[in-house]
DNA sequence: CACAAATGACACCTTTAGGTATTATTAACC
DNA sequence: GGTTAATAATACCTAAAGGTGTCATTTGTG
């Protein structure tokens, strides 16, 4: 019951990026400020940028930025891109029909959460995320790095 | 964002069991009535027996029952056997100390939802669940059946 | 134009969840 | 007690997610 690493990593990612926004990014720097696997990291970054969540810009002094003002991408857009299962309506059972079928029982409890869920996801922007501040992702980096001192 | 496919079948064959539940089930019938590979069917059953689910009986006309009454028994309980993750608190941008220490923006609408799911799966037995009733499991069967015919 | 510093594409490796196969053990029933 | 029909244990196989490595392409700048 949670979403995979490639979400989790796409969260941080834009999260990040949201706190200046007009910035470009370059993976370099997105790698020294979260703990993501630098080939991965850059993996899922050209992903974003086909998906047109990111704007890539290629050559010397490139990098990412935001495609669109935060407040206009929210955290389904992102989740779309990283999950590719339909989650909008999906029987506990994992009966193929029981979505638009015939009910199992505890069926509408289950798509009350799940509406909650959609609907949380709908309704927060990467603008909300903003406030998290850059010390809380920097903090994770440097607890790394101060052990090694 | 859904169950793992162990946890699916569990629900399933748990599901199907409390329809009678004083009833022996051997992996046979079951396999018969559930959409589940019949080895990893078996897996699955040793293991809910180890757990403390059901309870085994070997030999001859032996099989599997219900270690409760249904109505003892919540999806909560059988997820905490399928699902080996702790699932109470956790941050949706997978930072280890998210959850006790310093707080990310949108921690506690999710939250409120992690809060509504573990509810939701304390609160619902497996009693609820006979009312899905045979048919909702035998359907399944027969629809493959017929397609042979 | 050449070099350096960035991303893009694509193939490959590794780990884990999901699924199979085989052999051992148990217990009812003749 | 032997046969048969069930579960138990354990090892192995497969597919998909997660993660690496290499080389090509782009672009700013001396």
């Amino acid at each position: 019951m949670n979403f995979n690493k490639t979400t989790e990593y796409s969260l941080r990612i834009l999260g990040f990026m949201s706190i200046e926004e007009d910035k470009i990014y370059s993976a370099e720097v997105l790698n020294e400020n979260l703990e993501i696997p630098f080939r991965y990291l850059r993996k899922q970054l050209t992903k974003l940028s086909n998906n047109g969540l990111l704007t890539s810009y290629r050559g010397k002094s490139g990098g990412y930025m935001l495609s669109k003002p935060s407040k206009e991408i929210t955290l389904w857009d992102i989740i779309e891109v990283t999950e590719d299962i339909d989650h909008t309506h999906q029987c506990i059972f994992g009966f193929e029909d029981c979505a638009f079928g015939q009910r199992c029982a505890i069926h509408h409890k289950w798509e009350k959460i799940q509406e909650a869920i959609n609907e949380m996801l709908k309704d927060t922007t990467l603008e909300e995320l903003k406030r998290i501040g850059p010390q809380r992702f920097i903090s994770q980096h440097n607890l790394m790095l101060t052990k090694n001192v």
